[in-house]
RNA sequence: CGGAAAGUAGCUUAACUUGGUAGAGCGCUACGUUCGGGACGUAGAGGUUGCAGGUUCAAAUCCUGUCUUUCCGACCA
């Protein structure tokens, strides 16, 4: 590779986090802005965004949620009414103290998440079991006062979406919300093109007022996890605390169950951090603003005629594309496409079209492969596939090779000392050892995976040497 | 929030040590020539040196505070 190609962004392998930077930077996904940890979503970053929410909320009415809209303000009191919750929450809220010049009566802070919100809402328009479920989801932003902030990865202000249900029964809420963490899984592997591990989060790691809590873990191309999306089951625990009540079948009054789950713009700082590469962005197709960059090389009437052919054929296929007709040389177009990430380049130019053919070349390998115009659209709805199936492989494989099988304690220091990525193994269940490892090793328990969890070898956990109640992963996190 | 570094044109930066008219490259605008991996010519636009104080005849430069960014920890989606 000609290092001019690649001049404007640091090797991915070089200074990891400086390449994430460049890249979010260079392919005008985001821009800083003078407030510290709220960032710029710039066009191409948001069109990445409205696919996500375009794909997702299909699935969320597809299950029978219904979009709300709730105050982006919470009363002190209100955020208090569960215990857990304002524990959890309390120490990263900012405040509304002034209204005008004049101090409010009561501060209210603005949402940090709305649990609090929905249910006083919930409070009025339940009655009668007739009246459950309630399915809302609503897409909006929060405010978290975190200390540390990175673009998408971690920002004070939040773009997202939480869906609250409430439920009749303990069965449904605990249905509803392994649904929703499945809707989400799928998204991630089927559209993002990134491979997960869903499970339970640890009582430790669970959200403040859950009872479960349920994850979906992504490895970053640097083996540090990212967790993209999460789901809650929290029974009866702020139906009681907002004395939320129903009249059940039997006429007798009952607290519902409920769940919340979310997804942020997280995600797109995932799609960054598991397929980038040293030219920059590259997007899975499904989520790909713009499949297709066009781009002419000098001027002609072949050349206008092809291109006018191969426009008309990716309009009959609904295949986003743009031309590149800039009075930029071929070369920096070039460049430009692959910081972006298009998923597929056409280059149309004289000499390819004296043999009656045109370049087209997929983002993710760099192949280029000459078709004639007229096969050029089969090529292309070829390739969207297959650059999708590929990129997943990759990651998949890229990561299932980041993953460790340690059977003793001393051989996972070693691991976590020395080599990125997730680490397996046998656990008691102890928050005494997470913490110990945490503190040694300065890995945070990811989740429980719902499959091939059980103890194996000695079945003894790793850290305290007792028996092991299941499996967990391990690793360093975002 | 602790520890470290940085902030000068859109970007990369020079001038800062030793105070004295802020300079360049890229990018941008117009016109022309070009066009198969980051083109070239000519002409041009673009700066209260992050912000606020202080020292001084004089501050990009010295001092204090503050904000933002980056990295490392702690906290967290």
């Amino acid at each position: 590779m000609n290092d001019k190609q690649v001049k404007e962004i640091t090797s991915k392998d070089k200074d990891f986090a400086k390449w994430y930077t460049d890249v979010v930077k260079k392919a005008d996904l985001v821009d800083y802005s003078s407030v510290k940890g709220s960032m710029i979503i710039r066009p191409y970053g948001y069109a990445i965004w409205e696919n996500i929410q375009k794909i997702l909320d299909k699935e969320f009415k597809k299950t029978n949620h219904e979009n709300v809209q709730m105050p982006m303000l919470i009363p002190e009191s209100l955020l208090q009414v569960e215990k857990d919750h304002v524990k959890g929450f309390a120490p990263e809220v900012a405040w509304v103290t002034l209204g005008g010049n004049n101090k409010l009566e009561e501060k209210m802070c603005i949402r940090p998440t709305s649990e609090t919100l929905f249910c006083d809402h919930f409070k009025k328009i339940i009655s009668s079991y007739r009246d459950l479920p309630i399915l809302y989801n609503q897409w909006c932003t929060i405010v978290r006062w975190e200390k540390t902030t990175r673009p998408f990865l971690r920002s004070r202000e939040i773009l997202w979406q939480e869906g609250h249900t409430m439920h009749a029964t303990k069965e449904d809420a605990m249905k509803e919300t392994l649904r929703m963490l499945k809707i989400y899984e799928d998204f991630q592997k089927n559209v993002l093109a990134i491979p997960v591990f869903t499970g339970e989060k640890t009582n430790k790691e669970k959200f403040a007022g859950a009872e479960k809590t349920y994850s979906i873990e992504a490895m970053m191309y640097d083996g540090v996890a990212l967790q993209n999306a999460t789901s809650h089951y929290f029974g009866q625990g702020f139906s009681k605390a907002f004395d939320i009540k129903f009249l059940n079948q039997d006429n007798k009054l009952e607290n519902p169950y409920q769940t919340s789950w979310g997804a942020t713009t997280r995600m797109i700082g995932s799609i960054v951090m598991v397929h980038g590469d040293d030219r920059g962005l590259v997007l899975p197709p499904r989520i790909a603003p713009i499949k297709v960059m066009i781009i002419p090389i000098g001027n002609d009437e072949k050349i206008d005629k092809a291109l006018k052919e191969i426009k008309e054929d990716l309009d009959n296929c609904k295949i986003t594309y743009k031309v590149d007709d800039s009075n930029k040389t071929p070369g920096f177009k070039f460049a430009n496409a692959e910081v972006k990430g298009y998923p597929i380049r056409i280059e149309i130019g004289k000499k390819d079209l004296e043999n009656e053919c045109i370049t087209i070349v997929r983002r993710d390998t760099l192949e280029k492969t000459k078709v004639s115009v007229s096969d050029a659209i089969i090529k292309v709805n070829e390739l969207l596939i297959n650059i999708q199936n590929d990129m997943y492989k990759r990651a998949l494989e890229r990561r299932d090779n980041m993953i460790y099988y340690p059977n003793t304690y001393d051989e996972m220091k070693e691991i976590a000392e020395n080599k990125p990525g997730f680490i397996y193994t046998n656990w008691c269940g102890n928050e005494k050892c997470e913490n110990k490892i945490k503190e040694d090793l300065g890995l945070k328990s990811r989740c429980i995976p719902f499959e091939g969890a059980d103890p194996t070898g000695d079945k003894k956990c790793i850290c305290c040497g007792k028996d092991a109640k299941t499996k967990i992963y391990w690793a360093k996190q975002y």
